[in-house]
DNA sequence: AATGAATGAGTCTTCATTCAT
DNA sequence: GATGAATGAAGACTCATTCAT
């Protein structure tokens, strides 16, 4: 990697870490060029402008949980508890390693512009499909109690992402350990003990 | 109420419907007065600035909050899976007719400056602190799973408050079964079934 | 003195502290209402505005002077050395004790409107004529060493007014001492020994 | 000197006349950036803030002025009424180029900041000091009246700071015979005949 | 005579962005 | 690819002043 790339990289990770922790609106390009070292103008030099670093940020994100999720589906088991423990175990481990991704990706949204905005909504519709699926899988096979998948899944989902909300590195818990938890807590939720 | 104390209501209610639907930094003082009808100036008269403005709206939600939850112990019943019940419906309940105050409450946190963001968290861990004794009980008492009742109770309360991602009046859903359905996660998260 | 009364006196007394203090621009009708304790509004009810406030301050002043030299000047002895000796003295005793009157009237005339800009120098011009004068007979009686009475004057009333940049009550000199040390240093400068 | 510099120079010289002529608060960086035919941010270029930018040109006017006195200082004869004189007449002809900078630096050290006012104020006692230790010398070797040093330097920096009141260039006097005149009055009040 | 709320213009400063170098 | 200077618009906030009460 040359060092213009190394510019970019430090400008995507600079701006991840400044927008996570003050939110897009708060931070100013001037922010962020002076987090990398340069000028201002040097970020438009790789990005066009403001929006469309926020939107390769998320972009790039929710591409990488598709790909990671897809990874995991390849290998899910058949049994629907085991399917679901699966996707909840993946969530925890994928989500509790990428905390201003996450915190970016549910907070920033609201800063693209419709055109953008939608394009990150409908991956991220595509990756609560899964959870959808899942539910009513389970529930079909008489696995499950879940009367509305949707309504399930969206509270699961919460329940999931909302670790890091309190998570942080180095604390009382293992990331082993919450994993664990919230598989269970998952798993009962929908009566699956 | 007099011609004035409208004014600083009318403030209050199109600075938390703006504040919610763009973000705290993205709305602006005109952006206020200008869905009130005054000249950003007048704003001034009502609140010393921009930042107190944020943190009325957010200190008088967790007042309120506070409050409703008084009275709601005030009755509750003795049996722990009854009392965590109680607890999910009160939740589901107070946080679905407010979207607003709950985004405002849990996204625009950390445009606060430190001082006024520890009153609010505060409050919040207030709150907090009620569901985890609960959960604590309902564990001593051998009624619930809970192995680490600050990681459920974290859980649980990520999982409800989600309700506001999806639910918009008007739905396919009433509150009333979207409070039922809730409450029924809860109690089996816990296995309380 | 009644209450009202009371309240136009404050407002003269604070509006030339602040002015003198900060300066007439860096002073706001807010400062000066909030030193005396009412609202901004209330000191319009006394002066019409700003500029009247501020030049009211300065053409009292300048009459106080005018007036206390005349009653000075009606007791001026005849000669020459003596008269001048008188002024320096009067100049210094007068200004000593109004450091704020002093300073103001000084650096502040270029804040008013040019209408009210001509009617205090005209009443400085008065004054400053009257020790002019002074020289000029002294000079015609061959008394004093004052080949341009004009500059002399000048440069003999910034001398004495300079008393206020460094003088300050309660110091290492009475006031009596520094007349005594003024009034001779005037003296000499014109040779007057 | 290119053109970025050449803006600099041009908010420099701008600023200092129009503080000069109206006041610092009087003054704003619009009026600033109007008068040198730039956008008012364009002024954020060169300088933090408007404080900073009046802190500049005292700071620049300072060290001039401490500058030129030691090259007069350094060829400064030996005799105590020659050294007053020269001093007196190095006053006047440094003043009397530059109105504006004095004006600014007598009226506008008010308007800076504490930190600031306290770097300026220190090189003006350090020239201060320099007339301060004529008068000492002369005074010790007997061939002035000077009881108080501080007080009789006092005296003369007013007067001789007097000049920038009434002289106007163009005017009845020449610069030389203002100097003469000047320092024959300086001389003269220190009995030095 | 005083208040409290309002106005409309203005304050300093910051911003995303552009562009010649 | 990067800089430094610039733009034009907008930011929060303040101001002198007005006026109904």
């Amino acid at each position: 990697m040359n060092r213009p790339a190394r510019t970019k990289d430090m400008i995507r990770a600079e701006a991840l870490r400044l927008f996570a922790a003050r939110g897009y609106e708060a931070v100013s390009m001037r922010d962020i060029a002076g987090a990398v070292g340069v000028q201002p103008g040097a970020i438009y030099n790789h990005f066009p402008n403001k929006q469309q670093l926020l939107f390769a940020l998320l972009g790039e994100h929710m591409e990488r949980l598709a790909e990671a999720w897809e990874r995991e589906a390849a290998a899910l088991p058949a049994e629907p508890a085991a399917r679901l423990e699966a996707f909840a175990r993946f969530h925890i481990r994928f989500h509790i390693e990428r905390p201003d991704e996450v915190f970016l990706s549910y907070m920033e949204l609201r800063a693209l512009v419709p055109e953008l905005f939608v394009r990150i909504e409908a991956q991220r519709r595509a990756y609560e499909g899964a959870l959808k699926a899942i539910l009513e899988e389970g529930a079909a096979a008489g696995a499950f109690t879940v009367d509305d998948p949707h309504v399930t899944a969206m509270a699961l989902l919460a329940m999931l992402t909302g670790v890091n909300t309190w998570y942080r590195s180095g604390g009382r818990l293992s990331k082993t350990k919450i994993e664990n938890y919230y598989a269970a807590l998952v798993l009962r939720a929908v009566q699956c003990v």
